[in-house]
This record gives structure tokens, C-alpha cells and sequence, in this order.
DNA sequence: GTTATATATGCGAATATCCATATATGTAAA
DNA sequence: TTTACATATATGGATATTCGCATATATAAC
């Protein structure tokens, strides 16, 4: 993993925050993250997909839903440099994060 | 410090060598940087400016160089960051690296 | 099979970023 | 007070990124 590489997926807000949510609850689907940051389908898919090409995020169909999770194989670095950004930055995706977790609230 | 604009900041070659040196070896000025990543003065200078801008680094002018130093205000996750990734992308900057500590050598 | 739901991708337009060159500013030595 | 050196910035063009929209694919229910 360049870190080069890593850092110019991160420098885009519906990836980070995406990321960052699917750090602080294990995992994502797409309709998960839509819902969250209140975004269209194709928008979150194509940068989950950016995710997914760097080898930064997993991608597992289950049923309709694909799910996200961090990628197992990502170096020790990247995934202490997502932890730190995720645990330090609350307010940066809080909004987003409560809608997630508020999952009685249709979208 | 926002970690969408600090991450930005990172996505760039010159810019994440300039600062992955800094890191390593505390402080660098312009010239230093010139030699070690071997490109243009105004390159180095205007990559420099938006780190300083977004206070990623602390710039003091002594005499006629200009040295460039993390910004001790940072905050600390993102200190955090830049240490990991320096420790542990060696190879990303390593020739830089040596030709900025052989001071020897004229550019 | 048909339909509905969830996700992925192709493509042109809009936007952002980066570069090279020229030039300006600041410092110190002659 | 001119000259040389180190650094900063302005500008316009090139390149890369992102977006919206349309559409394709995949799964499951009917």
C-alpha cells in the first residue's frame, strides 16, 4: 500500500466519511452509507468502489445488500492512521454517524 | 484541523515527501528539499505554502533560508499520523531521504 | 418469466488541481 | 546601492477528479 496512494483516497469527503463510518461500526452497505450522508446511490457507489480498487475497503454481497468493511490486509500503518482519524474527528462525521445508528429512520 | 483538508493536503507526491522528510529529520528548508526530491524551487515553494496555509507546518525565516518544521500546534492525532507514516513507508521517500542527509553532495 | 430492490458503471460536462514560466520580494555580501 | 542568492507568488494552460444522469447487472420475491 503506497501511502500516496492511500492518502488521495482519503482526500475526498464522501470517502472519508464513509470510511470512517464503516471504522466506528465494522461495517457498511451501500444503502447503510446513502442514508448516512444523505447522498445518491451512484455517488456512494462509485467511491466505495474507488475504496475497494486501493485494497482499502472488503467488499461481501450478502443476499441484495453488499456490505463494506475495512480490508483485513490493510497494513498495520493505514489501519492505526484510520483509527486515530476516526476516534479524533467525531464531530467531523457525528451527524452522519447518528443517522446511521438511528435505524428506525427510513430514508 | 479538519482531517478532509489535512488529508488533502497529504495527496499530493510533493507535498507528502516534503513533509515525510520534515518529519524525519526535524526541520528542512527550500534548498534542502530542492536537492532531495530534485525539482524546481517555485514547486517546492508553492507545495510549501499550502501546508504552511493549512498549518500543517510552521515556517522561520534565518536569514537567507527559509525553514520549514511540523507545526508544533498540530494536533496530536494528526501528528500521530505523519509519524506512522513516515516510520512505516520508508521505502516511499528513502532515496530523498539519502540524498538530503549526504550534504556533501552539490545540486 | 416478470417485477422490485440493491448496487455498479459508462459518459460527457463541470470543477478542481497541478505545472511551467515569468516575475516579485527579501536578505546579505561586495 | 548594486549584485547575487533564496524564496514567494501570479498567470494561463494542461491534467485529473468529480458529478449527474442514464443505464446495466445482480438478487430475490411473486
Amino acid at each position: 500500500m503506497n501511502p500516496l496512494a492511500f492518502y488521495k483516497c482519503l482526500a475526498d469527503d464522501t470517502r472519508l466519511k464513509s470510511l470512517l463510518l464503516i471504522q466506528q461500526t465494522g461495517e457498511a452497505c451501500v444503502c447503510d452509507l446513502m442514508c448516512a450522508l444523505q447522498l445518491e446511490q451512484p455517488k456512494i457507489s462509485r467511491h466505495l468502489a474507488d475504496l475497494r480498487k486501493c485494497q482499502i475497503v472488503l467488499d461481501e454481497r450478502r443476499g441484495k445488500w453488499v456490505f463494506y468493511k475495512i480490508h483485513p490486509q490493510l497494513p498495520q500503518w493505514a489501519k492505526q492512521v484510520l483509527a486515530l482519524s476516526a476516534q479524533d474527528n467525531l464531530s467531523f462525521y457525528q451527524d452522519a454517524l447518528t443517522r446511521l445508528q438511528a435505524q428506525t429512520s427510513p430514508c
